[in-house]
DNA sequence: CATGAATGAGCCTTCATTCAT
DNA sequence: AATGAATGAAGGCTCATTCAT
């Protein structure tokens, strides 16, 4: 319990885009730690500072609130990866790069994305917005060859490819090469190649 | 009691072991069809023919059965494969299959895969199961490469090319591409020539 | 807080029957002394001697319970009203017997009454169920006429005589003539003649 | 804030009787349309154009301003009726016109008068409120029957023809007639018959 | 072995009301 | 006079689990 949230100080009378902007911070703090259904709305409330009712006068369930802490972690991942490939560099150390940084993402929001998974199965609404940012990678994806002038590939590659950096990623955020006894690094490096490879 | 309702009819005092195997098999619907958190354990018992009381006799909670049907549902994935395996075909054919009979268990299971992998992110004794099934999977690829006498790989290349299957795989069962607007054909294609570059 | 129902011992393990039963004399009771709104479920089974849960397995919601309630009210008054009216007496004594039973029992039920109403007014459902008692009660009517060989009447004019009888008890119950400074004798009386001219 | 939403344009600071005035206006139309317990404060606020603040500044509870949406209406249902007593018509005439109206509006308010008589029942205060309506409403009639030179009659046979008028037309409010397959025409006459033959 | 009535903690949500600005 | 963010008690309902039979 070190990332242990204290009842964070805040404004008797706050802005609404405050208010609802600590209720996200609280709720992506409990839905990593605690999953999507280990958390429940009066616990966020709580967490930020507030009371029951104020949760409701800003989002009219918790998968609002889930989605509005998904959007604000992509997109937080997405600056990150962005900043990166602007600073043009070499291949290598780009792709290296982008695997350091998804993977410090992952491991830090690895209970946000286990629930985002789960939802995802389940929830038409979660998988729409799920989709939406798939979309964006597959753009900025070849968004990024282009620039490097590498020659363009099919979108379909590119989705495995986003899918075995996500999948990996949440692989090595749980500890699973560890776990079996097997080298993190050289999964590290594994994903480093297939990224190389594949992007430019 | 005339009215007696039951889903299908059952030795009122069976072997423990086939009241265990009508649990399993009515949680593992179930727990496809709406999610661990969707599934309550008196509508398992019911479904199986069962009291809620029976299916506390048999399983000490909720997470002890979804193992069981975790296994199971792994089990026969594995016959399977394995059974396409020792069938001696060219590379090609094996690379293609595989991949078809993979899909095609995780379209009709992709439910009960999407609450797994919530769990195996939250709970240790669900990890630790899932780590079991992952050693023999490494395991199996490993002998298949030896038999085909292929030059070895390190286990942790096995291991990305694992999550690879089964991340497209999910995707796919969940209809991502489609939705995407992106072929779904060109994904299996692309998974294939994937698995067929590192088996062989 | 003379009527206080002190929760009722009860058989551990009770039938189904037994357990709804008391439950809806619980919630008969409760309705009557603080309304619908007044009452929560919580309460009911608590007054029951039952847990929250227990109320849940007999009843799909509040409503229902009322609805039950309301039944066996009606059921109530309609069995006190109909022996009177078998045992054959003459048309002064029957038309007193019949305001002074619906008087009592608007008294002690004044509040479920109350209830009724509002609900009659909002809820198609509770709607439907209180028509189907109004067509009970006419039917009688016409029938009591009958067996006393009165010539027939418009059905239209027995229900005006049933709307007169109820409200007029439900004010009599709540104590509005004796508010008013009126004479309570007077209006029972003045109801009893109309309930002798119109019936015989 | 150029977006202030408001149902209706107010001047920002009104005087108290408008503001006052404004907020009983949306409570009758909201209490009517959803019922007292159906209704709520911010809402009512809201929709005259002022904040929940505001609310409780002129008003000290919710049924406070209820009392003051009932008076309202019954001092219109008044208005319009002693209009038509002192057009001097005959009998006929007279008894026909007190049913449409008190009809009419019964029908228009039959939300607020469901809810009122749920009160009556239930609240003290409201109760006083109600019976001193009463007292105005035997008055009114003893002095229509003195105007028109009628023999007297004692007031509690007054109470009950208004408690007969009352409850048939809420109960033709609510299309009790209708759904009984019973003449709504029929069941007017028949009242019309009775306030004839009572008061004149 | 099996039953099934009962439990009760706990979740989601509402809404009358307050108070600092 | 008006605001509106915030409150928090309370209510409806669920479901994993127990235990007497």
């Amino acid at each position: 319990m070190t990332t242990r949230a204290t009842k964070t100080s805040r404004p008797l009378r706050g802005t609404p885009e405050g208010t609802r902007a600590r209720l996200v911070a609280a709720a992506t703090q409990a839905f990593n730690r605690s999953g999507y259904h280990g958390t429940d709305s009066n616990r966020i409330a709580q967490a930020a500072g507030y009371s029951p009712g104020t949760f409701y006068k800003h989002f009219t369930d918790k998968r609002e609130i889930f989605l509005a802490a998904f959007q604000d972690w992509v997109d937080e991942e997405w600056q990150a990866i962005e900043r990166e490939v602007l600073k043009a560099r070499d291949p290598e150390a780009l792709a290296r790069r982008i695997v350091e940084l998804t993977l410090k993402h992952h491991t830090r929001w690895r209970g946000l994305r286990a629930s985002m998974l789960g939802l995802v199965a389940r929830d038409p609404v979660v998988r729409r917005f799920h989709r939406a940012q798939r979309r964006r990678q597959l753009e900025m994806l070849a968004a990024l060859r282009q620039r490097r002038r590498a020659p363009p590939r099919p979108p379909e590659e590119d989705l495995v490819l986003l899918l075995t950096m996500e999948r990996t990623c949440d692989a090595l955020a749980l500890g699973e090469p560890r776990e079996l006894g097997l080298s993190r690094k050289a999964v590290v490096e594994a994903l480093r190649r297939a990224v190389r490879r594949h992007v430019f």
